[in-house]
DNA sequence: ACCCAGGGTGACG
DNA sequence: CGTCACCATGGG
């Protein structure tokens, strides 16, 4: 991976081709939006980015400085995806989500940002989930530096000292208390940082502890932003799609579900998130067929 | 009025 | 350990 810093401004060359349509909108983040065709903005920590991909290319723009290894890591450009799909394709099933989800990586974020994301992601529909993000935000988050329109993500003590009302006036509803539990935890030292270095197994069973967060949950949480590539998120349309696509329609027991999972090792989080996009992609289109 | 949305909690066997 | 009613809210 070869890079070129000209001030805030990064390009990356020679990388395997992104989209980054599929990867900000797949839901594995709430924050992106796209800015103007082809350009996609999203506060990242303190500052505010956009990012353009182009053929073997990554531009990636700031207000402020821009750290080449963090911003790298956090579009995964140092992982071969164009070897995880060769192993893809032996499997007649994960070949045929490859013309769906190509292009998607699976990106590092802000471990807190996606902890508190994806517990209130619990029954909800991801518009409303990122509504809810959002007022978080203009609630408990910093302006930007030289932005008018952009807020960080809350810290832990910032959510944390909010009242239960405000956090069910954001639209919270039954989560508030959680939101605001697991804030307190992380502010009073639970530190989400060391469960990168953890094992898999232990690490779940960290997360599980706080309030809100489930099996699904934690694997979101250790997939999008803590680098465990084994993590498998199990939501309604992945039961779904699993039974449909590898078991003839009946549902498989625990065992047989987690051997098949297993097999995948370190690429199930990224063929995971091929699975999800191409069931709810071919979903779609079964949904506008029957509509007309 | 009913069902669903990237589920989790608490209670009960 | 597995099951299950219940949980706010908005959109179809």
């Amino acid at each position: 991976m070869k890079y070129t810093l000209i001030g805030n401004r990064i390009e990356y060359t020679d990388i395997e081709t992104i989209d980054l349509a599929r990867s900000c909108f797949c839901g594995q983040a709430f924050r992106w939006k796209e800015t103007e065709s082809g350009v996609f903005g999203c506060v990242l920590g303190p500052a505010y980015v956009t990012a353009c991909a182009g053929e073997n290319s990554l531009t990636v723009e700031s207000s402020s400085t821009l750290d080449p290894m963090q911003i790298s890591r956090y579009f995964d450009l140092e992982r071969s995806y164009s070897l995880i799909e060769h192993g893809m394709k032996k499997d007649a099933v994960l070949k045929q989500t490859l013309p769906y989800a190509t292009g998607i990586r699976v990106f590092a974020q802000e471990p807190f940002e996606t902890l508190i994301s994806f517990i209130i992601s619990a029954n909800n529909n991801i518009k409303r989930i990122t509504k809810i993000i959002d007022a978080l935000c203009r609630t408990a988050g910093e302006r930007v530096h030289g932005e008018t329109e952009h807020y960080t993500f809350p810290a832990p003590a910032a959510i944390a000292e909010l009242s239960l009302d405000t956090l069910r006036d954001i639209g919270l509803g039954y989560r508030a208390p959680y939101i605001k539990d697991t804030a307190a935890r992380v502010r009073d030292g639970f530190s989400l940082s060391e469960l990168h270095n953890m094992s898999y197994p232990d690490a779940k069973r960290a997360l599980c502890t706080l309030s809100g967060v489930g099996p699904k949950v934690a694997d979101c949480v250790l997939l999008f932003s803590l680098g465990h590539g084994c993590a498998f998120p199990m939501d309604v349309w992945m039961k779904r799609a699993m039974r449909e696509l590898f078991f003839q329609g009946r549902e498989p027991g625990k065992a047989e579900l987690n051997g098949l999972i297993s097999s995948w090792g370190e690429d199930a989080g990224v063929i995971q998130q091929y699975i999800f996009h191409y069931a709810r992609e071919t979903e779609l289109r079964a949904q506008n067929e029957t509509a007309v």
